[in-house]
DNA sequence: ATTGATAATGAAAATCGTTTTCAATAAGGA
DNA sequence: TCCTTATTGAAAACGATTTTCATTATCAAT
């Protein structure tokens, strides 16, 4: 009850019984959040954040239901290469925008891009077309990350 | 002397001294191994292969050595989502391809592929200019990554 | 060549994100 | 409501990587 923010009848229920998985609080509770919170949380900072509201649920099942929404495709799971794994939502029923990251590789920084997303759906597309030509490979997914400094850091002189 | 593969006396000494960094054994031993061997190593395969001629050196130094080589940018360290960290050699003196990475979801097998590359630079190309001038985030580095079946696994019937 | 300051090394222990184990609990069809 | 079984949480296990620390090796200065 505290879970619903009214847009659209529990939509995933029926995602988790097709896929016969059974509808739980904490995998609502996880949900919830991560369609109303911040961007690349780690487990531990899902964890925290669902806490407040469910003390009771634990760490490992905060891992293993991330691990069972990603592998449905609701989540992203992504490394930023600061030892823990990332995720968000692939979208809401509100659809949120596809973008992609720049890490600062020394503060670690994270910025979304929405920018220049139509040129590449377009590379990809010719792209992903010849690989499956060339190599017979199915894509389902790519991952395009870009690494550098970010303003402060330019400043600061750099990593 | 084992080292020596007459292309180029030691190219890399050069770089090392200009970092204040000492030129010594398991460091030679292992960009040798480096430029000699397959790509997509992790510590364990490179501690292994650097293993059968120097039995002395240890995977604490591997992994000491692979920090300090990808941070001057002779190696990239890339992540296949298998929980270990692969390494490859950026360039040789003779030069090697730029290449992405085909990852199967399923069997995790590796696939190089150096097409569409590019069609892929000039969108990097304006992306960069791009986001430097929105951001004011210097690109450094960038990671394209596709995801998927490959042929094997298709027919198996997937993940 | 010898020396000396100190960077680099290896073995073992520590770290830390993530998984596994297992007994207790809860979901949901009957 | 009952019953099967998926799900859970706590604790232990796991595994890649890092840290510690005493020893060794590099190399600039002699």
């Amino acid at each position: 009850m505290p879970m619903s923010r009214g847009f659209g009848p529990m939509w995933w229920h029926g995602r988790f019984r097709g896929c016969g998985y059974r509808v739980t609080v904490p995998r609502e509770a996880i949900l919830d959040m991560l369609s109303k919170s911040d961007k690349h949380l780690s487990a531990e900072d899902i964890y925290m954040k669902v806490h407040t509201r469910y003390p009771a649920i634990g760490l490992t099942t905060i891992y293993r239901t991330l691990d069972i929404l990603a592998n449905m495709g609701l989540i992203f799971k992504f490394d930023f290469g600061d030892g823990r794994a990332r995720y968000e939502l692939v979208e809401g029923p509100k659809g949120k925008m596809h973008h992609h990251h720049l890490i600062c590789t020394s503060c670690n920084r994270i910025i979304d891009y929405t920018d220049f997303i139509d040129d590449e759906v377009e590379l990809l597309k010719r792209t992903e077309k010849g690989l499956l030509k060339k190599y017979n490979f199915k894509i389902t997914n790519h991952l395009i990350q870009f690494y550098g400094l970010c303003e402060k850091c330019q400043k600061k002189g750099g990593d």
